[in-house]
DNA sequence: CAAATAAAAGACAAATTTATCCTTTATACA
DNA sequence: TGTATAAAGGATAAATTTGTCTTTTATTTG
């Protein structure tokens, strides 16, 4: 469904959202211990997204990402768009380039309501809303150690 | 969504289908004329599909692929399974092994219902269906030529 | 200003997916 | 029975994705 990037990037801000209590800054190394993630990867990924201005960073000293109050109410699509691109809500579930609803693919229409609700399922939530669950232990972003 | 392995194998047991009249058989480069694929790669997903008994080949003269009576009746999962693997419908959403309905990623819930509908959407067309579309003239599994 | 810190950026490497080529095996049919 | 045919299978290559390492740049603080 998504790439392995957007899968850490989508945990990354989930993770600094639930961690930076008032504006304070998290480090990349913090970040993916606690997403169990490769920490140059991910920190190129973040590297996206801050240059797509969905996440904050600051580097030097007390440096590190953080989500403004308007980054926080983002939906969890500009998230996904900036490291994925749009092909899962608008290319053709048989990769064929031509597919549109004039020149369809057998199953171009069964294929577009469930494209339908995965878009607008990351429209409709925002990285603050998932961040809060984390933040009340309602849910896990990494394998929890035993 | 689908690897390209798969979209080419949804592709190719679609023409298959679809232009098999009585029981003929389809040459490998007839299909991936008619798909747009790539002959040597398609040939080898066909060799899984075939493997797993969801298409049939016959080698020498006049031999191909074809679909007998029951396997046209199976369902489009059938094909994805055998190609992708079940983690489009079992997966997690954010790549967590551990997540489940007790220890769940923050998408958990959001997620289970689309990957439930893909699935339910796979298991509830069959292959003859999407063919039938195909000979009907009201889909096509490549670009035109104009 | 200098030192320490942390993100940004660039270069490179491993792994996986996608694609191609060549040989082998099975089948039909003359 | 032998030859042509077409799928099966193996080896290899290209492309993309994923992951690592090192250097550079910006910022804070003493």
């Amino acid at each position: 469904m998504f790439s392995k990037s957007c899968e850490y990037g989508i945990r990354a801000v989930i993770y600094i959202v639930s961690a930076s209590k008032n504006g304070e800054r998290v480090g990349i190394s913090e970040i993916c211990q606690n997403i169990d993630a490769p920490e140059h990867f991910t920190a190129k990924i973040l590297q996206i997204l801050t240059r797509n201005r969905i996440v904050s960073s600051q580097k030097g000293v007390h440096g590190g990402f953080y989500l403004d109050d308007y980054q926080k109410g983002l939906a969890l699509i500009e998230v996904v768009t900036a490291i994925d691109g749009k092909t899962l809500f608008t290319g053709c579930g048989l990769g064929l380039k031509q597919c549109s609803e004039t020149n369809p693919c057998p199953i171009h229409s069964k294929f577009k309501s469930i494209r339908n609700d995965i878009k607008k399922m990351l429209e409709q939530t925002t990285i603050e809303e998932l961040g809060n669950s984390i933040k009340k232990g309602k849910s896990v972003l990494k394998t929890l150690k035993i």
